[in-house]
DNA sequence: AATTTTTTTGAAATTACTTTGATTTATTCC
DNA sequence: GGAATAAATCAAAGTAATTTCAAAAAAATT
């Protein structure tokens, strides 16, 4: 049996309404009473239960992040931008990896609600969510993160993909580069969704025809960059030029080039999106479009807590992207 | 007011013991009373409190992982293994940055004893770690993945450090090299200390004499690789070779030794530890000593929950690394 | 049909805390 | 010194579930 408040209380002489005073440091308590109570808790090493707390109090200090892969590099990045803020306002969060997998977000968010976490930092938002739909009815604050849903107008905190899109390919443009290729993330993400539009948009500015073929579908990790790179070698008219929707897919395409015998960047320019810690150190060292993950995780955490603990909503926020020149780029004739 | 489970009783015209029968699954119910019970949860879209259910059972579901940095592919691997366990399991997962901070450690420590975790991954254990060893008082059961304490015969899984280190250290020999050097990771904890001892240990058996100047304290970052490797760059007999303690050690060593005008593995060979997925993708792909980290947190959980569940301890469990030849490192006359 | 047994349900206690209102004790003021 | 006020403490109710024991209802047995 664990020492409860009853036995601080025995142990001091008081009553246990008394201990629970001197533990939330509410006013109108004697020194003399504060001391005695102190010294009780040390000696029998007394650990207040949280549980009992949060049951009456309905605060439990408990968020939880919902991602698709914390060993993606983007996502641990972002982790750490929301646990660092969420701890130093005191709160604790359950990390869940859904793997994009609904049947798993509808898993974990059934048993988030039992356990009553208070927010939710979610960064797996699919373009038609019903989940995070119903989030909204049952009043749990959250915050979309990276990723939002069509229509919501509110809390959600991304990059500006379209802008981000449109910097990659306008960097490759200006290299001289017209055949231009894409290799996106999963259609059923605003992500991919708005990263596209931003190419398009670019080629569309700058009077580059925009080609069908030039145009695949990835998955965000390496192996779908290599896939989509390998169909796009195997063109007629390989592009010389590739924005990959973030920095794994660019690690993918980069060893499909180098398996058919090509350079980078020497016969194709690779520009990636993120800037992971590691871009930097890749081989050639990747131009990317920087994001500032670990800031994103912050600002979510900082948003969420407004949502909690003062009922302010804000309208989406969108941070505005980077172009990070390095060396997977060339310029052509 | 959220609805309880009194409210589900009244619309079921039942007690709410009977309802909690019900949703817990217990014998001794008659189909008919099932059947209302459900619709009237359904009906008022009813959610159990977790906490009051916990307060009651002493259950609540919940781990905690204690790493240093989530943004460190090797604990983000880690962390998925152990994460993916866990809630295959109907565990949920506390997620705890400290840094390899004391006074974060602690504090993390505390709340989660307040929040009464039912056990933890710590992946932070340092040398002598008082925390840990009160850990053990508390009775908090805990699992040590990766980094052990002095003297701790039990609950801990890990690399065989000093094998990998053996292992790293008579490759490079048998590639023809002599003078090898070795950036460590901190001292304090186990994993650099045992790489040591194999690294030692190597250099003993194969008769290659131990030089004091060719051993540095990193600190499993690139930035520590790229300060280490720089001092051993201004030395009178740079080394031939260098194995480091993490991969990402070698790879700030690399961007030292390019600086300085050289190449891996023409001058420099490198060899790494740990083997995380972009390993291979770096120039040049890093040869390196791989540990299967997404199946140790895996089994970390299973002994944690053998432990939990059952009462289980076992002793120290040491898992055999592996030697992955790529291209960062060359044989010398 | 009466009795026993089994199944089903309800009432009350329990879990460990917080909080409100009441009561006691101490302090101030006239 | 007594009344009014303020400070300190206690008692009890509330939080939302589970669990045990007892009672009622149904089924089985004689």
């Amino acid at each position: 049996m664990r020492t409860t408040i009853k036995d601080v209380a025995r142990a001091a002489g008081v009553h246990s309404s008394t201990v629970s005073r001197v533990i939330n440091r509410k006013p109108c308590i004697s020194q003399e009473t504060v001391k005695r109570v102190f010294s009780a808790i040390e000696q029998l090493n007394y650990t207040p239960n949280a549980l009992a707390r949060s049951l009456k109090t309905k605060k439990i200090q408990t968020l939880a992040m919902l991602i698709p892969d914390i060993s993606n590099p983007f996502f641990a990045e972002l982790a750490r931008g929301v646990e660092d803020t969420a701890n130093q306002y005191g709160y604790n969060v359950i990390l869940c990896n859904t793997d994009d997998c609904f049947e798993k977000e509808v898993t974990y968010l059934k048993l988030l609600a039992e356990k009553r976490v208070e927010g939710l930092i979610v960064a797996t938002a699919q373009i038609r969510d019903k989940s995070i739909l119903e989030l909204g009815k049952t009043g749990c604050p959250y915050i979309l993160l990276s990723r939002n849903i069509k229509g919501l107008q509110e809390n959600s905190i991304s990059i500006d993909d379209i802008a981000g899109g449109y910097l990659a390919t306008e960097y490759l443009i200006s290299l001289g580069h017209r055949n231009i290729a894409h290799i996106a993330g999963p259609y059923n993400t605003t992500t991919a969704l708005d990263r596209i539009k931003g190419f398009k948009k670019a080629l569309l500015t700058y009077g580059v025809p925009f080609q069908k073929q030039y145009i695949g579908e990835g998955d965000f990790r390496i192996t779908g960059g290599y896939q989509v790179m390998k169909q796009f070698l195997e063109l007629e008219n390989p592009p010389t030029a590739v924005f990959t929707a973030n920095d794994l897919l660019a690690v993918g395409a980069i060893e499909a080039i180098r398996e058919n015998g090509f350079d980078v960047p020497a016969d194709i320019s690779i520009i990636g999106f993120d800037d992971i810690k590691l871009a930097s150190y890749f081989s050639p060292p990747l131009t990317t479009i920087r994001q500032p993950m670990v800031e994103m995780g912050s600002l979510a955490i900082v948003k969420l807590l407004e949502r909690i603990e003062h009922n302010i909503t804000h309208p989406n926020i969108l941070i505005k992207p980077e172009l990070v020149v390095r060396k997977s780029c060339r310029r052509i004739n």
